[in-house]
DNA sequence: CCAAAACTCTACTAAGTCAATAGGGATTAA
DNA sequence: TTAATCCCTATTGACTTAGTAGAGTTTTGG
């Protein structure tokens, strides 16, 4: 697993969105603006943690973005899996993007049997971290704001 | 981490040179015609090992290639390394590849420190794989062979 | 009602990576 | 001296990544 650009993005404005959960909706330009994020990329990036169903938008003026749902119910591992694809490191061990590879047998493949054990702790990882526990580390590493944009991701 | 087919070939070459290890060299086209591999591209992978010290090859005509050391001191963590680069999902939590990342404080980054759990739980486990261990594995789940170059992997 | 500010949809592009392929050259045993 | 090896450098075509671009559609405030 690896996390390309486009994917911290999205961790970035879901965490931006988780911190301002309860209140109105936030702008794109802020989000650039504030995470440094070109605008039009963060648009892309954005509609397609729509189509996830994990934000949702408002159109118009006074549109914006919020959480679809509670952070405590948006894993990491969901978000990851939707804008990079696998977290397994080969595809052959992975669950949901599985293809099969190239060896005779997958069963007795000894560096398939490692790689599993790979991906189980990326998973184990990832499954159990949400939008709301990362909100609260970096409330925790930065101590409370007043406006929930203050924080710095 | 991702596991390229470039990393794939190297570590079925690995295999197959630890299961002859205390037998000749191994020819590039013998490995390359077992595991289907192409010989030229095997050619370049084989010399990027050689650099990294983990096999030593001979010239001419009874030429080929063996592990530079016992099995049981080559761990999968430094090949993948080597050919792959960096372990952890984002180089701003790497060891040896350590990138600044764009966010204005790391130690407050709430991203950062998850993809740091991340990667102590990826370089756990390859960091103490072997070659050895992973030839026990092919040979517990295939049985012995007699001759090593039987082993499918 | 209309203009401005937001989101939306589709396309394009420059740079980089990946998996080979190609063409020789250097070594060594028989 | 020949043939089978390994060795070195370069190129290529397909694909991915990180944006950029242009032309909508929706909504609110004046």
């Amino acid at each position: 697993m690896k996390l390309s650009v486009r994917g911290e993005y999205a961790l970035r404005a879901l965490l931006v969105l988780g911190l301002n959960y309860d209140r109105d909706v936030v702008r794109i330009q802020t989000i650039s603006d504030q995470q440094n994020i070109p605008k039009r990329f963060l648009e892309q990036i954005l509609t397609d943690l729509k189509s996830l169903g994990v934000v949702e938008s408002r159109r118009g003026v006074t549109g914006g973005y919020r959480l679809a749902r509670p952070p405590e119910f948006v894993s990491l591992a969901a978000v990851i899996r939707h804008i990079e694809g696998p977290l397994a490191p080969v595809s052959c061990v992975s669950e949901r993007f599985y293809e099969k590879c190239s060896c005779p047998d997958e069963s007795k493949c000894a560096i398939r049997s490692v790689m599993k054990e790979v991906r189980e702790a990326i998973v184990k990882i990832l499954e159990n971290v949400t939008v709301a526990q990362m909100c609260e580390r970096v409330k925790l590493l930065q101590g409370e704001h007043a406006n929930p944009l203050d924080y710095v991701i």
